[in-house]
DNA sequence: AATATATATGTACTTGAAGGATATATGTCA
DNA sequence: TGACATATATCCTTCAAGTACATATATATT
């Protein structure tokens, strides 16, 4: 009966507490595919999708634009003059949007997906609702 | 330019290749809301939520089936009197159904930010469509 | 009676993305 | 001059997913 309190407490389930579920990378190339530049601005921009609250955390964002580089998604060159410190641009390729669009189709599937496991849910409590009714019928109002 | 190809060639980038997204603790809790009772059923059953292919790995089912019940959201208890190797039978606790609700609240909202970004895409492609449209105009029926 | 197969549960190890901390550099403004 | 905003980058830890493996029992087959 130990019921061991898996260390510091943690508690799986919580959900979307948990990791995954941000869809940094797409974000980015959307981000991109709008016209947007370097990693300072992307951090502030791709909030609006939703998908990260508020200020994404730099390291993920630039640690992710090395990976589409490294994979060919994106390309980057310095811009140096403007004012303040040096900026790395980056613009999609080719790979990129192709890849921008498996993640779209991805997404339009995962999105069903979701949809039809929530309405199994409210099917199944729809009809506990109904069992329940015809056990314990209406105290109120028995007559018209 | 030294395109280092990321040992073992790995593509982080693969939509849905990577981990998460697989929504396997809230496919377990609404299996066991439909009435499913124990692990071997459920590695059959939840595929038809359609987040996991074909059979669930097992290990997966029972590490999840242990969290969930140290953190209380299911109980559990042996069947022996049947035919075949025993059984651990579990059921939804209190706590389960409202963990269960918190996952659709939370599967509801990912479906609408999922959809929100499909829409942001389609929009800017609509958009660099008309202007490549203008760019270049029709070339054939000029007249009507 | 031995063996194979289906049922059923469980443990252990590996990996990799997320998350966060930290470092560096430059220009601006008070 | 020294604090602050801008801008990029690296390093380290964590922890759930994933996978491989181990165990045990009942039934069917030969």
């Amino acid at each position: 009966m130990s019921r061991k309190t898996t260390k510091s407490g943690k508690r799986t389930f919580q959900p979307g507490s948990k990791k995954a579920e941000r869809y940094i990378q797409p974000s980015i190339l959307l981000a991109l595919k709008e016209g947007s530049t370097y990693g300072y601005e992307l951090i502030q921009e791709i909030s609006k999708f939703g998908f990260v609250e508020g200020q994404a955390p730099p390291g993920m964002i630039y640690r992710h634009l090395r990976d589409l580089e490294e994979n060919g998604l994106v390309v980057s060159e310095w811009e140096t003059q403007d004012s303040g410190p040096a900026k790395r641009n980056y613009n999609l390729t080719d790979e990129g949007q192709e890849v921008l669009l498996f993640w779209i189709d991805y997404m339009q599937n995962q999105a069903e997906k979701l949809l039809g496991f929530i309405e199994i849910y409210q099917r199944i409590k729809t009809e506990a609702d109904l069992k329940r009714q015809t056990r314990e019928p209406v105290k109120n109002s028995p007559l018209k």
